[in-house]
DNA sequence: ATCCCCTGTGGGAACGATGTCACAGCACGC
DNA sequence: GCGTGCTGTGACATCGTTCCCACAGGGGAT
């Protein structure tokens, strides 16, 4: 039974598997068996099939097969900006560890932006994501990710520690570690630019800044505490008023890359001295602090690392949905620089 | 007809459109009519199942969606490498773009390795996304993906220009204008470090480099042009002996940003003072050459928009596949910094 | 009254893959 | 001659959705 049926050059429509089992002369499930390796199929015929199946280019479907089986191998990653070298390199380290781990990965930059986040959720709940990894700007999307029975595995600050898995850094002892250097060297008017104290993150680098200042047996001072925005034109503009006040500080401890540079930018325009006349320390060590002059201290975080343990993580969860959740804790350390020297003399 | 089909609160399946046909008392084709708008349904009808769909945390599956109807509204973007601000900001845009369009990215950092690329572009194919962006590494990318009939948009540089579309920037006048810059101040012995010459990106910076030479009447000392790889070392290693070198260069053009890092580092490293001793000049505005001092002339691109733009065109090409390729130029523009002076009096 | 059109609904066949099941051969031992 | 076990293959249902088609009911024109 050799009809010959001759391809009708169809070029417009791409190859399914019934053309590759008409191409080899056998059935479609032959053809999956050959293909997946799972089943019998007798050697000649496989063979024959995966001849077939390369000479017409033919590529398997992954919705249908996803469909069928019911398990995708695709995960979400909702990062907040990417154009923070911080989140870019995020998602590197979370490329490289999916693609290694045979995940593709469906991205959005949510631009801080919480409605943009639930937006970008739904969209991954759609597509029948096996898992996202997000660093979250509020805690609906984690809860409703959960309700949909995705696992999610929350990176860089926590909405939802205890019920659902986290990649974070030591934000504590980092800010703390940074904090006491500043207060080792002399300073004791130390101001603290942070972006929020309510996510994880802020808080637990704000309670690092506040147990380093009372090891120091340093007052706080509410005034020396700045809460900006995500935005360096706010943060410098910030940073501008303190600094150019009646009794500015003589050190400054930035809680992010963002607002170190708002910081940075300030400290330039009001032509002051680095460390002569203030001392500067950043929480993540973006490029550019090793870059100008002088460098900037800063508490290093491994974040390609963190975004490739949020990778790992991940899957150990698709694979146990049931087991308990996990908070990951990545070391930081302190990088010192020039930016970084006693208070200049009274 | 009504059975009591009671819900067996089986909270491990997912809501499909039969749960919510059966909830609100109709048939699955209705509720296709509903949720979608497409055909007919009684205003009390589509309520009921609105409601219904709410009420079940209905999400429709986009795998079954798109099988059936065999357009997909994902579209893959391939970038070289994302701890490159570069790169990072093109993604950034495309994303913005394609949440605007209602696309969905799939994302992949493709190591500046021909190999990773291709597996990437596979997946894609698999994934049977409606298009695909790429900065290439090799022309392997879009030829594979154009034998699968997928629309490629090749951004940044071109290995197809005329068999796919591509959006790129005026790389030509921008080398001449930086160079033009240098000629114009008076330099007269200027070192271009470049990638490649081969792609079309790094090939019509060269030329650019070369036409504003020799309208300055310079003639070209083809020891003043490295072609170093995509690394900061390298290129720090081959600045450091350039500029160690007897009699050399007053002006440094680098064609890229990474290429810009290594001279910077290798200047400081030294003991160069910038402009005083040599000029700089760099192709691509990374964020750093602003912040350090003196701060870095460079040549401008909109990255983000380069991104967002790659978007529109694919947009563009999805809906017209038969139309002739189009590459966009998006203009760019000098930024005059504190790097750039007249050469030190001989 | 007949015909036709319009609104509104449900049945059922796809889409491309997988995997269960039945069964056809064949060899072997009784 | 018959059961048993093994290899290898194909038919068919299924995943969740869309959409073509059939058809019911009602109103208006002839």
């Amino acid at each position: 039974m050799t009809i010959e049926r001759r391809t009708p050059l169809s070029r417009s429509r791409r190859p399914t598997i019934k053309d590759v089992a008409e191409a080899a002369g056998v059935s479609r499930s032959t053809v999956s068996r050959a293909l997946t390796g799972r089943g019998y199929a007798a050697s000649d015929v496989r063979e024959r099939v995966l001849r077939a199946a390369a000479e017409l280019g033919y590529v398997p479907d992954v919705m249908a097969r996803t469909l069928k089986q019911q398990v995708s191998r695709s995960v979400g990653v909702l990062v907040s900006d990417l154009r923070n070298p911080f989140y870019a390199e995020l998602a590197a380290g979370a490329s490289r560890e999916a693609r290694e781990r045979g995940y593709t990965l469906v991205l959005a930059d949510t631009s801080l932006s919480a409605e943009a986040e639930s937006e970008a959720a739904e969209a991954l709940v759609a597509l029948r994501v096996a898992g996202v990894i997000v660093t979250p700007n509020s805690p609906a999307v984690s809860t409703y990710l959960a309700s949909h029975h995705i696992p999610v595995v929350e990176v860089d600050r926590q909405f939802a520690p205890g019920s659902t898995d986290g990649v974070v850094v030591g934000n504590r002892v980092g800010a703390r570690t940074a904090t006491a250097h500043l207060v080792g060297l002399g300073h004791r008017r130390i101001a603290l630019f942070i972006d929020e104290t309510d996510w994880t993150t802020g808080y637990e680098r704000y309670q690092g800044y506040l147990e380093a200042l009372s090891a120091g047996d340093i007052k706080v001072d509410p005034g020396l505490v700045v809460s900006s925005g995500w935005d360096v034109a706010d943060s410098r503009r910030r940073a501008v008023d303190m600094l150019r006040g009646p009794d500015r500080p003589t050190a400054v401890f930035a809680a992010n890359n963002v607002l170190a540079e708002g910081v940075w930018r300030a400290i330039g325009e009001l032509g002051l001295r680095v460390p002569a006349d203030i001392s500067l320390v950043a929480f993540d060590d973006a490029p550019w602090m090793s870059m100008v002059s002088p460098t900037v201290t800063a508490v290093s975080q491994d974040t390609f690392n963190l975004g490739a343990a949020a990778v790992r993580r991940l899957d150990e969860r698709i694979e146990m949905p049931e087991a308990d959740s996990v908070t990951t804790v990545l070391n930081v350390r302190l990088v010192t620089r020039e930016s970084t020297a006693p208070p200049p003399a009274l």
